[in-house]
DNA sequence: CTATTTGCAAACGCTTTGCCTGATT
DNA sequence: AATCAGGCAAAGCGTTTGCAAATAG
């Protein structure tokens, strides 16, 4: 166990700041793309063991989409997700509900929850009009 | 479009009783064991035929779970689940909660809530003691 | 100099599909 | 008889991994 050391690497560096850059919450594919225009001969591989090691290490976070591609934020605070079911998007949804969700959740009698998983469905702003 | 009609077989049927008879929410795979005990020579491809095709048609339903291999629902009604970290086993949850979780979350001001997945995590009643 | 990281390609796990034979209506 | 469903095996898709060469410290 007990995490080796990290050296730098362009390739890391890179995919990072095409994690950290946008809110579009990219799968591993976005940022490979998006990182192939900086250096071109980057690996897929390389790509998804950075993605890996930056999400171990808290730098970015990893998206628990039911039945989706697994996807990537920059932005590592705790907060809701919803999918837009016009255009596809993931965007990120203002959360006073849930910061009371929690509370709310401990009347389950039968199941004693320490985290949740909450994935909204509907319409972003933009396709709402 | 449109569906075509549906035939008998005796491999739909059993993959369907195999779902409907336990509240554990089988993987295809699980489904598969179970089925071969009644019909050995079944194939893998029908029984992942068949789950689709009976929750195509509202007779089961298939289990948003995030990063987890779907898992299937002989109990068809709205209900959450909660994962157990200790055993694994993907447990019913009383819902007294999700009734009003709907008017709860549309308080949300930059989405428009049509439906919502909530999966919860921590434990359930035979591991917590 | 040594350990880590890369690129590449092969392997993986789960699921879907094409093709032809067998079953249902 | 006309379709639909099954068995089998191959393919698909997103992701992981083994390996030898390159690179950071």
């Amino acid at each position: 166990m007990g995490r080796r050391t990290q050296r730098y690497s362009k390739q890391r560096e890179a995919v990072f700041n095409a994690v950290k850059s946008t809110d579009s919450h990219p799968s591993a594919e976005d940022v490979y793309e998006s990182v192939r225009r900086e250096i071109p001969n980057i690996s897929l591989g390389t790509v998804y063991r950075n993605l890996s090691r930056l999400a171990d290490s808290g730098k970015i976070s990893t998206l628990e989409l039911p039945d989706e591609v697994t996807r990537y934020d920059g932005n590592t605070s705790d907060h809701l997700h919803g999918i837009c079911q016009e255009c596809g998007r993931v965007v990120d949804v203002e959360l006073s509900v849930h910061q009371n969700l929690h509370d709310y959740l401990s009347g389950i009698s039968n199941f004693h929850v320490s985290r949740y998983s909450l994935t909204l469905h509907g319409l972003c702003r933009d396709c709402l009009n």
